[in-house]
RNA sequence: GUGUCCGUAGCUCAGCUGGAUAGAGCAACGGCCUUCUAAGCCGUGGGUCGGGGGUUCGAAUCCCUUCGGGCACACCA
């Protein structure tokens, strides 16, 4: 289905041709003059300079051709000042656009006519360690990123690339060869099968990692002896390896636990102990082909550009002991995806301050041929979470917050409001919470630019006034309401017709359904999810105002009802969809 | 130091491929519930878009410069 600006533009083109004009300056635009008009177009601005005529004139005459034209189009048309070409959408196109979107799939929105092979790399955890809200954005931005993809028509894959091999595995290891060394694990001359149950619980291991880690920073000895148990992990130790399993399984099915808590879901568990097997030949063949060298007993290839404006150091690809590092992964891992998806755009959702790391993987992926010159690399880096003070988000003691105390903690005041606010089942109650609290902190996060820093207020978030999660609930709830009342007193949802807007709340509401196509591909093009949220935010703003102004249930003329019922059943879907792609849901009451 | 991103209302943010009077929310103040969920709606006040130049008929938006801040600059991830 088009947009709505082609098919302006497009009547907007053959008029300025007809008026003696060339085509590209009949580009339609949303007017910024909403008191004036619906849309408008600066053609004849831009027109005057190169066919040395006033703007005015040519405003005029294509304003001519098209009130001559009859076009179904337009209600109104006027030239306007300076240059301007001011135009009303005619209330029954307008109503006949929505009715088509309303039945047509995904609401008219084409889908990608070459579906590309996409990966979305996010989360990016650690496993033994708890998430912390430093995981929240990845894991919030990438979901809502992998949906709209998806949406768009393209194959995605999320991948959550765990954090899953090296040194701290080496450090959980060691640290329970200190605690428990009569486990058969730590016995060589075992050759036996080991254990199917894991020696330790989740929130041990979540002990146990911490505990090392502060050890080996003070403990000479200890962290050697974590060194060697990681090389030892690495190449094969049968008592480490089993071990190593144990905390993948208990490890991973706590992330999904958590993860699924956000309504994040990933396709692939890969993560950095997948990839190890392809890093040695990787390595010989760049050494082979001549891209990477010794520099100060490291392994490195060379990624600077002649355009450069800044100093881009080599991609290292071996530290000088020969141990791999985290380019090494990430290159293996390009390797291992293009075989296993063959990828045409990858995108990763990670913290900004990694640019430099993922501009010298992807040159160095390009360079040494491990993906092929035309796979699209994104990187889009979110900024970092701030608290109120503008500083990184801190708990009040200064550490870092569990996500699940977060989480646990906006549940809890979200019922405090919710059953505040009138007298709910418990369980319901705890649902919606639920829901709403989700929604609350997705939205705060994604109606703001990914690229840049934000400030994580709960109390902001919590409020549920105005730009918020739960006012765009809110609304969807009302809507819901009104809706099942209609059907409750009989009303059938069947041939629904909108209607040529009456008063000026139902049209800026119509007119606000029919960007929906062009919002979704913008959202798209531009990875921009907080594209989405404006918009959901100016359908609710103009739903919530038409609600104000019309009694729909009670209206008594029975096609003028049917119409609104229309209407606000195609806002509902919109919004659901919307929200859906953001990567929360509404719940029914609220 | 080099590079990069940012600086818009008291606070948090949109708007940035140039267009007509710079928009929201919060906070402040004032209205609107016997009527479909008031988590709503309507209104008032609040801005030299960090400063200065330039390009243009026209600049928050593009260019230069300057001030202020964040971040990154090979053997951590």
């Amino acid at each position: 289905m088009k947009k709505i600006l082609d098919v302006i533009s497009e009547a907007l083109e053959e008029a300025f041709e007809q008026a003696g004009y060339e085509r590209k300056y009949g580009k339609a635009a949303l007017s910024n003059r909403p008191d004036l008009c619906e849309f408008q177009c600066n053609g004849a601005l831009a027109a005057a300079k190169a066919f040395h005529k006033a703007p005015m004139q040519i405003a005029e005459d294509v304003a001519a051709v098209l009130t001559g034209a009859d076009t179904p189009v337009f209600e109104e048309i006027q030239a306007v000042k300076p240059g301007f070409l001011n135009m009303k959408l005619s209330k029954a196109f307008l109503s006949d656009y929505l009715d088509r979107m309303a039945s047509e799939f995904k609401f008219g929105l084409s889908e990608t006519t070459t579906p590309l092979s996409i990966i979305v790399d996010y989360g990016g955890p650690n496993v033994a360690k708890p998430l912390h809200v430093g995981h929240l954005r990845s894991a919030i931005i990438g979901e809502s990123i992998k949906r709209i993809c998806r949406y768009m028509g393209n194959h995605v894959i999320g991948d959550i690339h765990l954090g899953d091999w090296g040194l701290q595995m080496g450090l959980i290891i060691t640290e329970l060869s200190h605690r428990q060394p009569e486990l058969v694990y730590f016995d060589e001359s075992f050759t036996g099968d080991y254990p199917k149950e894991a020696p330790f619980t989740i929130s041990e291991l979540e002990e146990i990692y911490p505990t090392a880690s502060a050890r080996q920073k003070e403990d000479e000895a200890y962290r050697e002896e974590a060194l060697k148990a990681t090389f030892d992990l690495q190449n094969g130790r049968r008592g480490y390896h089993a071990l190593w399993e144990h905390i993948m399984q208990i490890s991973v099915e706590d992330l999904k636990k958590n993860y699924r808590n956000l309504n994040v879901y990933f396709d692939w568990w890969k993560g950095e102990s997948d990839v190890q097997k392809y890093i040695p030949d990787m390595v010989a063949e760049m050494k082979k082909d001549g891209f990477a060298y010794e520099s100060d007993g490291a392994l490195v290839v060379d990624v600077s550009e002649e355009s450069d404006q800044k100093e881009v150091p080599p991609c290292m690809i071996l530290k000088s002991d020969g141990a791999a590092l985290y380019t090494t992964t990430d290159l293996a891992t390009l390797k291992e995806r293009r075989s296993l998806a063959d990828p045409d755009h990858i995108i990763y959702v990670v913290d900004k301050r990694q640019e430099m790391h993922f501009l010298q993987v992807f040159r160095c992926a390009k360079k040494t041929g491990i993906l092929k010159e035309d796979v699209k690399l994104d990187f889009l880096g979110f900024g970092t979470m701030n608290g109120k003070d503008g500083k990184p988000f801190k708990t009040r003691e200064g550490g870092v917050m569990r996500l699940e105390t977060l989480l646990s903690d906006i549940n809890e005041e979200m019922y405090k409001k919710i059953s505040d606010n009138h007298a709910v089942d418990e369980e319901e109650g705890r649902e919606t919470a639920k829901l709403v609290a989700l929604a609350a902190v997705k939205y705060g996060d994604l109606s703001n630019q990914a690229t840049k820093d934000y400030v994580f207020d709960i109390d902001k978030f919590t409020s549920f006034e105005g730009n918020t999660g739960p006012y765009i609930l809110y609304t969807i709830v009302r809507i819901k309401s009104v809706l099942s009342r209609f059907s409750e007193e009989g009303g059938s949802f069947a041939g629904l017709e909108i209607n040529e807007a009456g008063d000026p709340t139902e049209k800026e509401l119509e007119l606000a359904l029919t960007k929906f196509i062009s919002v979704i591909e913008t959202a798209y093009e531009e990875l921009a999810p907080h594209k989405i949220c404006a918009y959901i935010y100016e359908v609710a703003n103009a739903f919530n105002r038409f609600y104000h102004e019309n009694k729909i249930l009670t209206e008594e003329d029975e096609k003028k009802k049917r119409g609104y019922i229309g209407l606000i059943k195609l806002t509902k879907e919109l919004l659901e969809e919307c929200i859906a792609l953001l990567g929360f849901d509404a719940p029914e009451r609220m």
